[in-house]
DNA sequence: GCGCGCAATGCAACCGGTTGCAAAGGCTGG
DNA sequence: CCAGCCTTTGCAACCGGTTGCATTGCGCGC
């Protein structure tokens, strides 16, 4: 069996307060005690068990971190950010893995069950009634990725994915091109239909630009690859805005596996700058997201909640910028 | 504050046992108290508090989930599947993302603060002494894709990486390959020295037949691109058998890169058959390993040893398969 | 009608810590 | 030398549950 804060205290020969004292910081304890006690730990290899702990100070420094997005290969940035982050400022993350089987109110009573401080919700494909449902059990709840707006039920931290839109659908008009498509990601998302509207909004009205769009079914290079694939014998667009990098990734494949080249027949922007949109041999042009200030936002924001759980809810939107790579033709001149 | 067995009992008239027997399966309880006890508990909207039961019954049904392979894209899938797998089960994974500068004690420490039931090390490149310190704290350990032992110290479930390099070996022999390279991992891991112990033992006194070998300095894109832009200039051999899948990606895009084909020029075969290596523009000719089976394996074992914490660590190996796609010249005939 | 066995229930101790409160001790200043 | 204050320490209650044990009450057989 584990060590005790009961065996310590027996041994140093003092009552158990004092060892509890001893290792919570900021209380009242001697330095000859702290030694006492220290050296009992020591020789014991004692560890306080946070658990127990918890139960009276009412805090686990565990936090819920809930996503959807398990097979995009940007969450595997995202994934190791938001641990890494959590874990250097003494946080834990208990992660929920919400599948399509899973019923979201089920990942509310898991995360209450196990007294999480506060919740993560890293998705931009969930609805904002997913979020509010932790803000309902009274926790502390951040929605990474989230959609922005005026009225926020819970904290957001994201991207204006409106303003991407029309970014794409500028840097799209300035290059020239003439028929433009919209390849998006799953029609019901919150971050598909915005960046949609920003492009339409952008490109409404410039003369000699035709706009067509559709949806791919998810975030994934499967979904994109079909989706162009689909679109090939259609008539295709000069260059795409496609929902996301991995999206744009399999568009591009169904494009060059169809003969057609890119930049040359079509063009391609993504977004999200992953990893991999630099690779050779992809060399994506994208639109980045600035993942690093997201996610250390997000967790500078969730530790401000744990102290101030009655703060308004905040939106904190940061913005993107054009990443120039391969695959669009360049800009007229 | 949120609702707890004292209210229930209250509201229900009758003692906090009644109530938390209720809630404990195969508990002595009547039909009447338990509708009773339940439409309370509905009433008020309780959740046992599942850390505060672990404080008695030793169960937190909390698995150290501990990695540092944050950034191969292979995680992506055996993440999706572990933290899957435990929660179909009732377990909720407590990640560690071992980075470079956390002190690998660190992590024992942390895992046994937050009392886990046992720990998972999901690592192909962390050495046995690391799983080793996990057994030596009395954690049950699983070593996912550990290095089989005569000996184990701990649980380990993977592959015979010996067997994979030879029949990598085999395959590059049987395609009448003359010059064939292996291009490793990092040469400090276990399943690099392995794999290449496999592919010399299988190729050496193979008449006709030369190898050579080096190492990239991580199983990543970018090592794998820098290792064979430096072998360009040195000579190529006529095909390699790389690390693993994201490896032979960059080596492949380095190869592409420099005006080579593949596989008319040069031959690639990886390890792993994730996700990626199906995409079309990569069709990457690789040895399958069964992740699946290997995760689904190492959550039962887990599950068995939460009961069994004495039972003497086991050995569970999986076959490997070749997955023919197009990175390699057909055989000879 | 009585004794017995069994199921259902409550009491109270306990899990591993934390913390308000009061007592004890040391130091200060007068 | 004494009063008074502040620091240090221990006691005991408590956090939210679980569980061994004793008690109660019921149904049954004879």
């Amino acid at each position: 069996m584990a060590v005790t804060l009961k065996d310590v205290a027996e041994l140093a020969g003092v009552s158990t307060s004092a060892v509890s004292r001893t290792f919570t910081a900021g209380a009242s304890v001697s330095e000859q005690m702290r030694a006492k006690v220290q050296s009992a730990a020591q020789e014991l290899g004692y560890r306080p068990n946070a658990l127990a702990s918890s139960l009276t100070t009412g805090r686990t420094k565990l936090i819920g971190l809930v996503s959807n997005n398990f097979h995009n290969p940007i969450f595997l940035e995202v994934f190791d950010r938001f641990t890494r982050g959590l874990q250097d400022r003494g946080l834990r993350p208990l992660i929920v893995n919400l599948t399509d089987e899973t019923d979201p109110r089920h990942s509310v009573e898991l995360l209450l069950q196990y007294s999480v401080d506060a919740v993560i919700v890293a998705s931009s494909t969930l609805p904002p009634t997913f979020a509010n449902a932790f803000r309902r059990a009274d926790l502390p709840v951040v929605h990474t990725f989230g959609r922005p707006s005026s009225t926020p039920q819970v904290d957001v931290v994201g991207i204006d994915n409106v303003a991407c839109g029309a970014l794409a659908g500028r840097t799209l008009r300035a290059r020239g091109y003439s028929h433009v498509g919209f390849l998006g990601g799953p029609e019901d998302a919150t971050s598909t239909q915005d960046r949609l509207y920003g492009f339409l909004s952008e490109l409404d009205g410039s003369p000699g630009v035709r706009v067509t769009h559709s949806f791919a079914r998810a975030y994934s290079f499967d979904a994109g690859r079909e989706e162009m694939r689909r679109l090939i014998p259609e008539g295709l667009a000069e260059a795409y805005f496609c929902g996301d990098d991995v999206l744009s990734i399999g568009a591009m494949a169904a494009l060059r596996g169809a003969g057609l080249d890119v930049p040359g027949d079509v063009g391609l922007i993504g977004l999200n700058d992953m990893e991999m949109a630099r690779w050779e041999g992809i060399d994506l042009t994208t639109i980045q997201q600035p993942i690093g200030e997201i996610i250390e936002r997000s967790i500078d924001r969730v530790i401000y909640l744990l102290d101030t759980p009655d703060a308004p809810p905040d939106v904190c939107i940061r913005s993107c910028v054009l990443v120039e790579r391969g695959t669009l033709r360049p800009a007229l001149r």
